[in-house]
RNA sequence: GGCGGCGUAGCCAAGUGGUAAGGCAGUGGUCUGCAAAACCAUUAUUCAGCGGUUCAAAUCCGCUCGCCGCCUCCA
């Protein structure tokens, strides 16, 4: 079975075929380093991360590229703000965005090109454009002449009048038209500055893509992603540029995912309601703001909330928590033995890859996936809970392989990484941390408790219980002992 | 004004023609001395509303209402 994703350009879902078969070529519009990244910008990686996992998951290879824009309006702006250069400025934030994305475990592209190191293709691809009659010079600048381009508009479904109609676009004296877009800026004092044949100055935002793609990944290539807000102009105006200069189609699939949003209105700088991904990862784990990230669709809003990550928070603990049961069964159990477990339960767990694939080759839907996850894990529990006190070898061995198909599934999505018992214990510590009582305190007030057990002194027993917890700790009698954990909040 | 998307239980969310996944929260039960955790059961005769197509629709079509996005930098 093909994977199947959606492609914004035609509106629909259509097999996944590669030009060159094993070997998906993927281009990702990166960010314009000039701050600090926001959870937008995390979902965007995380969500392309996953796609990059899963399809290697799925045994091609993929060349991934991603891009810095670290030339651009913004940057200059920003850069005289602080009193410094734009290359400085620029390296500062792609330095603090590597930071980022280490931390929320992104596994690098296979290339990261900046436009500023590409100024010579650039410039190369304008003069192409130049000479197929696509491009204008105007004093120091360069325009793209849209009207020249046949297709302008095909990908946004927007045509050049009802464009023209819209009140929004800006008027420039110097365009032809006023939907046609700058391939070379010419430089105003203080700016950063390269020759080419207009004089000196600095590329148009949408013209570095076209040359970066084409350089690492050819003038038509797979996968061409980024956020649904690039779609116009940004990918609009790629498209034009690409395809007018190389006569070729640019890309196959074009995949777009949606916002994050703060009480359902998209996260912005001018609305001042965006979240860095370091304020995030100060209250949550990079896990637990992946599970949120893949509880709903790519392609849908994702409206950020504390108890939405709560819930994931929650929904995370409880998949770590079944996997550290099993990992404590016993090393072996009795060969010969009678198995447990029924044919249905045996055939959720053993059908977890299937399911796990087939909800994922449907446009990576990552919500269905999950939800398998904690099916499988519901059964997990119910069949290590109907376990006799000599399990059968079988039985164990099935559990075990379980947890470790869960495991490996769940890291294309970037979760369960951690050693469940650790992931366990380091919980419970750092959540001890935070209250006035110590772990030995903990196990002295246990173990009065159960020798009142003993005494059959229940009243003492349980004024020994509430007492642990009103300091926030929890226990659990089981025939094994008692265990205990910190209740949150 | 143009273009596009969304509206599924208390909340989040999958399902895009065959009779409503999953998570969080809640309730009842099993277990327990009592609890907790886990498990089992249960929580939408119904998918914003109204029409239409069909043997069959949350899923397709039309209209209405509500929310959001793009058209300007934006993940």
């Amino acid at each position: 079975m093909p994977i199947v994703v959606y492609n914004t350009r035609t509106g629909s879902k259509a097999p996944l075929e590669p030009i060159e078969p094993g070997h998906i070529k993927m281009y990702v519009c990166g960010i314009t380093a000039y701050d600090y990244c926001h959870i937008g910008h995390a979902r965007s990686a995380l969500v392309f991360d996953m796609i990059v996992r899963y399809l290697r998951y799925r045994g091609y290879r993929v060349t991934f590229v991603r891009n810095f824009t670290d030339i651009d309006d913004k940057i200059i702006k920003r850069a005289q703000e602080q009193n410094t250069t734009c290359e400085e400025l620029s390296e500062r934030f792609i330095r603090l965005f590597h930071e980022d994305m280490a931390r929320l475990g992104v596994a690098p592209p296979t290339l990261e090109p900046k436009a500023t190191e590409h100024v010579g293709e650039i410039i190369a691809l304008i003069e192409s454009l130049i000479a197929r009659g696509l491009a204008y010079q105007v004093g120091n600048d360069v325009y793209y002449k849209v009207e020249r381009f046949a297709g302008y508009g095909a990908l946004s479904g927007r045509s050049l009048d009802d464009m023209q109609a819209g009140a929004r676009v800006s008027v420039n004296e110097n365009k032809a038209h006023p939907m046609d877009f700058a391939l070379w800026k010419g430089s105003k004092p203080g700016e950063p500055t390269w020759e080419s044949p207009w004089g000196p100055g600095r590329p148009g935002w949408h013209i570095e893509c076209s040359a970066m793609s084409r350089k690492y990944l050819g003038d038509t290539f797979d996968i061409h992603g980024g956020g649904k807000d690039l779609v116009f102009p940004h990918h609009e105006n790629e498209i034009a540029q690409s395809e007018g200069a190389s006569g070729r189609p640019f890309v196959k699939v074009w995949i777009h995912h949606g916002f994050v949003t703060i009480k359902d209105e998209k996260m912005s700088k001018s609305l001042g309601n965006f979240l860095t991904i370091r304020e995030v990862l100060e209250k949550y784990s990079a896990e637990v703001l992946r599970l949120f990230v893949f509880s709903t669709h790519y392609r849908n809003p994702l409206d950020y909330s504390e108890s939405a990550m709560n819930d994931a928070a929650a929904g995370l603990d409880r998949l770590y928590a079944a996997l550290a049961e099993i990992s404590q069964l016993p090393e072996e159990g009795k060969n010969g033995a009678t198995s447990a477990i029924n044919a249905k339960d045996r055939e959720k767990l053993t059908a977890l890859e299937a399911r796990f694939q087939q909800a994922m080759d449907n446009d990576f839907n990552t919500a269905q996936a999950m939800a398998h996850f904690f099916e499988a894990v519901k059964t997990m529990n119910k069949v290590r809970q109907a376990l006799p006190a000599a399990p059968a070898e079988g039985d164990l061995a099935l559990l075990r392989e379980s947890a470790a198909t869960l495991r490996q599934l769940a890291a294309i999505l970037g979760l369960l990484t951690e050693e469940p018992a650790t992931y366990m214990a380091a919980k419970k510590s750092a959540l001890l941390a935070g209250l006035a009582i110590t772990e030995a305190e903990i196990e002295s007030l246990i173990a009065a408790r159960n020798q009142a057990r003993k005494e059959k002194d229940f009243a003492r027993a349980d004024a020994i219980r509430d007492e642990l917890l009103m300091k926030q700790i929890e226990i659990k009698d089981s025939p094994t002992g008692t265990t205990w954990s910190v209740k949150a909040f």
